[in-house]
RNA sequence: GGCCCCAUGGUCAAGCGGUUAAGACGGCGCCCUCUCAAGGCGCAAUCACGAGUUCGAUUCUCGUUGGGGUCACCA
């Protein structure tokens, strides 16, 4: 039987980076197997539409390279793929179950539920007590009749356990009377999620549920459904949550869900912040699972390599702590890793703000490319072309360098000769200057970092001194190690 | 609180009864160097605890502790 499995988002506008790797995780389990992968947009929606926010997830989808086989989009065998555009067929169901005596009506209002909830003593069971579960026939009738709204609830085992089975966490049992008589049809004849989602999985002939372990305690309900209607149990894979971390002000550390205050967490936040979502991508791959086999240690995968390599196996079953270092590194693995036209299409736009002309820097990708992890980082390197800043001196002192005030006077005077006689061409600049030290006997780096800060007037540079001067050009280049001058001369 | 799950360095993690307990990020140090860098080399750092089982436990069992999840007419 070919895999099948499905994501199945509810459009909020927003796309976490947790729900993006169960997609992912989805999406592998079934390609690995050369299986289908299903999207089905969860919009039992109530008050909660969000406008675009399908487009958001399409959006997501797309950037992130989790291709979908069914969808609303394009369609399917098994359509519609939107829960709204299927909500007629839930009812039947439901109705079904309360012929076979598996569910009943029940006709308690909200506000007795709630008082059953607050009467409720510490420690003791807070879920539905079953209240409607055997009323008479008759009164059920009248009370239908009278048009009293209820919803449908489903008959749960009273004693005993359920155990199911979990391809990464194995046998789960849980006591059945931890088992709420659950909802499956609303007041408003809108099923509730987990009436919808087996419904739909069934229907929609998924075979493998992939979905965050959040629903390890509840999985028992869903099976009782498909036990109920007869249906074949699919089969489980629950993914480990993504956490974060966060120190506060006495330096307590806390790890929890990960959330706003941990950091971005939303694709688009990320994608925004610079991160590539293929380096994203990678990364969430390996939060929570790893590779093994002749992809043993490896860290850099490109979605073809995750199909072939992704095993249910590797899946790891404790939770894990989303690293943004991490993340920065791999994005900067894959800056190094682009060809010039991907890299200059990143990189444009920064170029761009800063009034800078790629073509005339022919050296600004070399420069450039091993040195930044995200590509907003090149606002910072190359803020020197931009105009002299009001630098401080101190900028001067170095120790590496071997360079203080007094030396970089020094410097800057016998450099500037040399400078305006010299050729401009990063090597003939390099080979003068070090000519130069050497008259005078000192490190190369005593003329060289002079002369860098006074050109460039901040310490962060994409280059070295050459390079500096390069990029500057010589008239701006001579202008700004005068004014260098002039300003260590205390003018 | 009940129930469920989890537990190897700061983080991601390999390991699936006998290992010098991999690798990666980060940290630190050294080297290189025309700067912050990048690069090269190296170092530190982990089996939560307590009982068992066993000739032998990181590995199996139980308990403790800790963490997470879940208990809706939300999805």
């Amino acid at each position: 039987m070919r895999i099948r499995t499905r994501f199945a988002p509810s459009p909020t506008g927003f796309m976490h980076v947790g729900n993006l790797r169960t997609a992912l995780y989805e999406y592998l389990t079934a390609k690995h197997e050369d299986g289908s992968f299903i999207l089905r947009i969860e919009d039992t929606d109530q008050e909660r539409y969000v406008e675009g926010a399908t487009d958001v997830i399409y959006k997501t989808l797309k950037l992130a390279g989790i291709t979908h086989d069914e969808g609303p989009d394009i369609g399917g065998d098994y359509g519609p793929y939107i829960q709204s555009e299927r909500k007629d067929m839930y009812l039947p169901y439901a109705e079904k179950l309360i012929e076979e005596g598996k569910a009943y009506y029940c006709f308690c209002s909200k506000e007795r539920l709630e008082s059953l909830r607050s009467n409720a003593l510490e420690g003791s069971v807070i879920g539905y007590d079953r209240h409607c579960r055997n009323l008479p026939k008759q009164e059920i009738e009248d009370k239908l009749k009278s048009g009293m709204p209820y919803v449908i609830r489903q008959k749960m085992p009273l004693q005993g356990d359920s155990t199911y089975h979990d391809l990464v966490y194995g046998d789960i049992t849980i006591p059945n009377d931890e088992l709420d008589d659950q909802i499956l049809i609303k007041a408003d004849g809108f099923p509730t999620y987990n009436f919808a989602n087996v419904i739909d999985d069934h229907t929609m002939g998924i075979t493998h549920v992939v979905r965050g372990s959040e629903y390890l305690s509840s999985t028992p309900k869903y099976n009782a459904l498909y036990e109920a209607f007869g249906w074949d149990i699919p089969t489980y894979i629950h993914l480990p949550l993504i956490n974060g971390k966060s120190v506060d002000a006495e330096g307590n550390v806390t790890i929890s869900k990960l959330s706003k205050r941990h950091g971005s967490t939303g694709f688009f936040d990320l994608v925004n912040e610079g991160f590539l979502p293929e380096a994203i991508i990678n990364y969430i791959a390996l939060l929570g699972w790893s590779p093994a086999g002749e992809y043993e240690n490896r860290e850099i995968f490109t979605m073809e390599e995750l199909i072939k390599a992704f095993d249910i196996n590797g899946i790891s079953k404790s939770p894990s702590v989303f690293d943004y270092n991490k993340l920065e590194w791999m994005n900067g693995e894959y800056i190094k890793a682009m060809d010039s036209d991907k890299f200059l299409e990143n990189a444009l736009p920064y170029y761009q703000s800063l009034g800078i002309d790629p073509s005339n820097y022919p050296m600004l990708e070399e420069l450039l490319k091993p040195r930044i992890t995200r590509f907003p980082q090149i606002e910072e390197k190359l803020l020197f072309v931009k105009e002299l800043a009001d630098y401080d001196l101190e900028l001067y002192e170095h120790k590496k360098s071997k360079s203080t005030r007094e030396s970089s006077l020094d410097a800057l005077e016998a450099a500037l000769p040399v400078l305006k006689d010299s050729e401009w061409d990063r090597d003939i600049l390099g080979e003068n200057i070090k000519k130069l030290a050497e008259e005078k006997g000192v490190k190369n780096s005593v003329i060289m970092w002079p002369v860098r800060i006074a050109a460039a007037g901040v310490a962060v540079t994409p280059g070295g001194c050459s390079e500096v001067l390069m990029l500057l050009g010589k008239d701006e280049s001579l202008r700004r190690i005068e004014i260098g001058l002039n300003r260590l001369k205390g003018n």
